[in-house]
DNA sequence: CTGAAAGCGCTTACAG
DNA sequence: CTGAAAGCGCTTACAG
């Protein structure tokens, strides 16, 4: 295997006595290539260890590059959508490279602004917080598709799982093991930007709706999005008179943080349940086995890249896709027994 | 902010009045340019939404890009390692993209190689399976740093934990709470491609060496690369006679398989310990409190971004630099008590 | 089917 | 300090 070639287009076509564009053609797979020309230019190529310039091939047409800006690595949500996108893109040409958008707030539009700035054939996103007149402008630009988005867009695709009926699963399968006092765990509002259509905030509304028809009181409370922030919010609940049976946590790193509390707390499942959301791979670990919403992160993966060839290949109608999310009952979840 | 100009340096030249030539030494703060001109150019920036094209500098200088190839993004070890290279980054004009090698063994080169086809100015890899001679070549022709090669390179740098160090910590912290059957579960070494310097293959001579030294025999066992896989090994192991009172397992994701099998077979830690190498976050989440062996892999990430960035300065001789792994001592390790 | 020529958007010497 | 010109390695019409 080559590593980095110092030969160009130039040296191929001299080798094997052709013209740039006839090895162009060749490496293109374009049509109008007699099979001598064709076998002539190959031996070159492998002679000479010659591989294209990406840099030089993005400033006439394709950088063979799709990138995808991701908030975090930390989340196992993410590998599993990065490994479906991987796999859906094994038989095409492209490559496909991540832009960790990192801790700070703005860093999302940035690292999603830096893979524009590389020519990328099409970007895929996950950024809550950003305004959508910003995207739609970038959509009209380089094909996109936005995870998690329940945007009405018209110059980019979203992909997302229905958060409303997700949270409305949660809810309904601790009412459905005898929980009324079920309290719910988010990020504050802020994380979203305050956004009505950003995942937290429907995965709220969801749950509300979902205690409403059961004529129970909603209990929500609103931390940091960490592990030890909800621990501690979950045992200053916990601590209350009367406190909740059931919690349902956002995702489920804020589940780890109830289940963290409750286990300290002497609690079992059937005393004080913990539902999470994602289905992550820790959850179903035998020894957290928590119950969690599933949004088949590797599907949408597929899904995801799937939209962005078509945009790439021309669509320019806006696709919308839902996916409906299916609830993993586990152990963390348990018929109320009461508590005292 | 904007998002994909349409305006190129020509543009910005002719709104400000000035050469291209001139622009081009604005935006990369060249020196030779009046303060007048420096406005001008700037001000016509800014009213254009001119951002430079990366593919078009990547052909005549610097891409402002630097590669990372990850075997996997599932484990935590390297989040928190991009985290830390990211950081180091903060002030430069660098971009840091994340190239996933995906789950076959050959996409490690793969990976590394879209990156190099990309002009990125400096490439950090985690491939503990490619041959040296390549990497050579590679870091020949790009600056290239290694994450977790005990080679004695001569074109590129290495950052890596000394693994017999830390296997010699975890060893000796069990032997220390008065284990003596102390059993290692570590991968096949075929996953290493069988090079004796690889990391596991290093732990595994750490931990025999520090049996050998406290007169005890060494019990090695090979698994795949999965907590499944570690689970039903230690059940195996667990369910001999005689059993080990301990266990030392290669990385974190094996531990976790084996304090499956300990805490379903009913025993303690004092009857059954176990030890992981990475120190990742779930091992340090209360409900796991998993005893291992911490990389430090934040300031890895920082180390590694810096002996890049002295290397595209223009170094040519090779640094590697050996961390000296900590051991953190959990629940999951405790005094031994026998069994029975 | 094949190739000469223009051009993508920058940077780099080189004059002035 | 400033700018005209060449050139990086490709692809794209356009002739032949």
């Amino acid at each position: 295997m080559s590593v980095r070639s110092t030969a160009t287009i130039a040296d191929v076509a001299r080798q094997a006595g052709v013209s740039r564009a006839a090895v162009s053609k060749v490496i293109r797979n374009a049509y109008g290539v007699s099979d001598d020309m064709r076998r002539r230019v190959e031996a070159a190529i492998t002679e000479l260890g010659y591989r294209p310039s990406i840099a030089a091939r993005a400033m006439r047409g394709s950088s063979y590059t799709l990138g995808i800006e991701l908030p975090t690595l930390a989340n196992n949500f993410f590998d599993t959508f990065v490994r479906g996108a991987t796999s859906a893109l094994a038989a095409s040409p492209y490559q496909l490279i991540i832009a960790p958008a990192g801790p700070d707030h703005d860093n999302g539009p940035r690292a999603i602004q830096a893979l524009a700035d590389r020519n990328v054939d099409g970007i895929l996103a996950v950024s809550p917080a950003v305004a959508p007149e910003w995207l739609e402008a970038l959509g009209s630009s380089v094909p996109l598709v936005m995870i998690g988005r329940h945007d009405a867009s018209d110059h980019y695709d979203t992909v997302v799982d229905d958060d409303l009926l997700g949270a409305r699963l949660a809810t309904e399968h601790l009412l459905g093991l005898g929980h009324r006092r079920i309290a719910h765990v988010t990020l504050t509002p802020e994380a979203e930007s305050g956004l009505p259509q950003a995942p937290h905030a429907l995965r709220t509304a969801g749950y509300r709706a979902a205690m409403e028809r059961a004529g129970l009181a909603a209990q929500i409370v609103h931390v940091a999005p960490t592990e030890e922030a909800t621990y501690r919010a979950t045992l200053a609940l916990l601590g209350a008179d009367p406190s909740p049976t059931a919690i349902f946590a956002g995702h489920d790193e804020l589940a780890m943080g109830a289940l963290r509390a409750v286990a300290e707390s002497g609690l079992t499942a059937a005393q004080c349940s913990v539902v999470g959301y994602d289905d992550t791979d820790i959850a179903a670990h035998p020894l957290i086995s928590l119950t969690s919403v599933d949004q088949s992160a590797a599907e949408m993966g597929r899904v995801a890249v799937g939209l962005l060839l078509e945009r790439i290949a021309g669509r320019g109608t806006p696709v919308h896709h839902v996916f409906s999310p299916s609830l993993v009952a586990r152990a963390s979840s348990a018929q109320c027994a009461g508590r005292h």
